[in-house]
DNA sequence: CACGTGATCTGACAAAAGTCAAATAGCGGA
DNA sequence: TCCGCTATTTGACTTTTGTCAGATCACGTG
């Protein structure tokens, strides 16, 4: 066998195939080997690794990395968010880019679960006009004032107004002031129903909240500061409707859940689509949390989120359960 | 159409399809798409360039090279000699490669024709030993005293020994003092029957002369470096198998050609393997010349000689006729 | 609101690619 | 030099893919 000949003749049969777009009979005829041994040839230059998806324009560099995302993660479709490019600014184009893809996700007759945070009312605000008749969009979890003007309702009703689709609040408060209370709302007929509905919708829109000191929850007055150090202390990670998630993405058991009314975790994961939008580079603890916890199918971040969330993934192995 | 989404769809299933290896149909059912859009987006996917032959990693680098090199000169097949690697030197090596590269190329029962020079000469030095009976190693050229060891006579005896095959010497100087008496030795049967038959052979290998003052032609006394300046002028390129050639590839109308005593340039063209090997960068010109007039098929050069011919390539146009 | 436009789907057929058992060739060792 | 081993190659067969015409659908327009 003389030098790199192997090597080569599969080399070569690959290029005629894939970059000159031969038939394999072709390509035989060329080298003068059978059609046989060209698809074998070609089979290993596959599994060499001679054969890829375009990487090296960077046109592509973009996909190539939601798709290694997706594999590495285990998630349907990752969106990326590029952010080199100069005028290109995550926190306004994602929401718009956002709102497309969700409205592509939405079929007929669906039943979709917003719920509720900043970037949930951006994507809420920019949301295109469409005509999506037969399709509910549910509200996922409970009320609260909220220093700015977007209240979890205000987010589903103006979606729902928005794409001309049904809205269907959740006529209660995200947290009570006792469990008590919070337990027997929670058995109040009209709220139980829509509660356990949740699990029937097909597709799901949320970020992921941070629990610093100037996460959502501590600015909307649900939560003080120093209780939110606490939690943090007793591991919370992050925050999922209104709800705490520890680092494994799973409810924390604390006052504050216990007193929440909003989805239960385990019904928004039953959701075949689960749209996780994360904006702030900053959450990313709160995210891979929620991707351990198995809160997101479908997912867009920022192209340096997902550059991490890629490290650590092939690092470790960080796979949702 | 939102952000995007048609590129999306297409290296989405591209990337499941070439890179996962699943079937149309599982990426139109993993799409929830038809089959047919699946083929439609990969042709267009391929359109646009998305699916490549490796180039990113170093390792296959020679090889696109190579491939590259073939496409733009309409050569059959292209060997780089790497350079950049340390303890790798072309002088050394190349012989090596290009006596395998060589011995991979005959088949049985060839008739193989063999040139001279230096080149030449250093590819027999280290040509493998093999049986290959049935095939004959003919000479091209006439013979010519040697400063250094190697007359045209030898490197086909060297080599049809290696390999166990039937060695045909030209018996005829390659220089005559006058035209005459090498138009009359031409016509002598046993001279002429052998230039003849030189169409017969499947297969050639030489290397391509310069005409510096320390040329083959020179050295060997077959030509003064007066003379070889003065053909230069008139129009003189390079050297194939003792005779020169024009910047075009043609045969030169001169003094020493009409002297020679060597392969016709039209029957070596008509060879349908034409090995050319050449070891010194400096032979730029002469090889461009050599390319021109068709006398390469399969080309053995180092990897910046193969990088200026795919530039000139590129640029004007340089395609064997 | 009918219309045209362009894209996608369907189903079916032809073409190409994948696969496998058996034949063959190359290669090292006895 | 012969033998057996392994890896490659072949030819025949099955599966997958490419492609087409017509139907359908979404969408923007006059």
């Amino acid at each position: 066998m003389p030098v790199r000949s192997a090597d080569q003749i599969i080399h070569k049969a690959a290029w005629l195939y894939y970059t000159h777009g031969l038939r394999q009979d072709e390509v035989a005829k060329h080298l003068d080997i059978s059609r046989a041994s060209v698809a074998m040839y070609l089979r290993r230059a596959r599994e060499i690794g001679i054969v890829t998806i375009s990487t090296s324009t960077e046109l592509f560099s973009d996909d190539v990395l939601a798709r290694e995302t997706e594999d590495a993660l285990g998630l349907e479709t990752v969106w990326i968010i590029p952010e080199d490019r100069q005028a290109f600014n995550p926190s306004v184009e994602m929401p718009v880019v956002a709102a497309a893809a969700f409205i592509e996700l939405i079929n007929k007759g669906d039943r979709v679960g917003v719920a509720w945070g900043r970037t949930v009312y951006h994507i809420a605000d920019v949301m295109p006009y469409a005509d999506l008749q037969g399709v509910a969009v549910v509200q996922l979890c409970g009320n609260l004032g909220a220093p700015y003007s977007y209240r979890p309702d205000q987010c589903t009703t103006e979606i729902a107004r928005r794409l001309n689709a049904e809205g269907i609040n959740l006529y209660a408060p995200l947290v009570l002031s006792s469990e008590r209370l919070a337990e027997e709302l929670r058995r109040e007929p009209v709220i139980r129903e829509q509660l356990l509905a949740i699990t029937d919708c097909q597709l799901a829109l949320y970020s992921v909240g941070g629990i610093e000191d100037d996460s959502h929850l501590v600015k909307c007055g649900a939560i003080t500061a120093a209780e939110m150090h606490a939690l943090g202390q007793a591991g919370a990670a992050g925050v999922i409707a209104g709800q705490l998630i520890d680092v494994d993405g799973q409810w924390l058991d604390c006052a504050h859940n216990r007193r929440c009314i909003s989805a239960d975790l385990d019904s928004i994961r039953k959701i075949p689509k689960r749209m996780l939008v994360v904006q702030e580079d900053s959450k990313y603890e709160p995210l891979v949390a929620a991707i351990k916890g198995g809160f997101a199918s479908h997912l867009m971040v920022t192209a340096s989120m997902a550059k991490r969330l890629l490290k650590r993934a092939k690092g470790a192995g960080l796979k949702q359960a």
